[in-house]
DNA sequence: TATAGTGATGTCAGCAACCGACATCACTGT
DNA sequence: ACAGTGATGTCGGTTGCTGACATCACTATA
């Protein structure tokens, strides 16, 4: 028997996000979360820099495959579609754990400190894409927008797949978004 | 003679700008700014909600002018278009107060917790431009797509108004910015 | 197999952000 | 005069976060 329990990240994450949700962010100290891991409050800032970062450990996985997708776009791919396709390829990712996400929405809608972080989590994802696509050769300002765009179209997107417990396919919502967009920026 | 120095609001603002610059954000610790504004901490926490908000204060301004921007358009006005042009009409806002601005921004720019917070405000404008035109009749996913279309306008090319020197017309790069996103969404 | 690491965790002390409660006292209106 | 008001100060406390050091199962290597 090895000397502690396995997995101390994710029990903290499991924690924090539970301890969010029932009691609410501000309410929880960090020491209640550790305690629930089994863990001391230093353990705790040793794998998450702060207290909202627990929620936003997908970071690094996201920011992959959003790049090897753009990267694996063929040449003649138009900036845009080689963005909507990144984002096509990451929605098996938020399926796949449709309550965890659910959850986790729920708990950042309440605070305004978290939405704060995810803003600046999708800004860096976005930033990853814009610089894939100038990899790619695109033009600093095209790739700068066709990444925000992008951003927006799957941001839209994901609220509503959040919201409408109906709605089970977020790669259709974000062509809807996207279609939409299209017609505003056309001027319909 | 009165009991207080008047405007202790703004001298705060403009000490923390000072200092945030000086020794950078995290390095200054807020009892040096209520000092420096001939104040005490305590003070300085009873006009700002946090160390970060004291850079963020024209929000109200802004929002009202968008707001009514958007409310003096034509009826027969497109979405986008009310958008742009109430981004437009805020523009000698940033123009009047160009140094400070810039200050500013190199202080934001230079600290991620900080670059959270504007994201947080942007994103409430935003939201605030979306609920003007959705008074106005225009649909919901529309009226967020086209506030959120006007919003990354304006920040490209706010942030190329503030990179380059020369650059004097903020409403002229407004302008490029958004036919270079029509071109990037048409599929140019 | 003895011994010297190594790495994940715990302990402790401390700083700085932030807040509630109460005190102060120039100014204001009656 | 005199009670009230509002901006500020004082004080004490909680919580997020950090550096420094201790612990001790496990591992590699002589």
């Amino acid at each position: 028997m090895s000397r502690w329990e396995p997995n101390a990240r994710g029990r903290l994450e499991q924690a924090a996000l539970d301890l969010y949700q029932e009691r609410g962010f501000e309410q929880t100290m960090v020491t209640e979360i550790a305690e629930r891991a089994g863990l001391t409050e230093r353990t705790f800032f040793r794998y998450f820099a702060d207290k909202r970062e627990v929620l936003f450990g997908g970071q690094d996985m996201l920011r992959t495959l959003f790049v090897s997708a753009i990267e694996a776009a063929p040449a003649s791919t138009t900036p845009l579609d080689a963005v909507i396709a990144a984002l096509e390829a990451a929605t098996p990712v938020f399926q796949e754990r449709y309550e965890r996400v659910r959850q986790r929405q729920a708990v950042i809608a309440a605070n305004p400190e978290l939405q704060e972080r995810e803003m600046l989590k999708r800004a860096a994802l976005t930033s990853a894409i814009a610089d894939a696509l100038r990899r790619r050769g695109v033009s600093d300002l095209a790739a700068i927008l066709a990444a925000e765009v992008g951003s927006i179209t799957f941001k839209i997107a994901f609220d509503r797949w959040v919201s409408e417990p109906d709605e089970q396919d977020l790669s259709r919502l974000i062509r809807a978004s996207l279609d939409q967009l299209k017609g505003i920026v056309a001027g319909t």
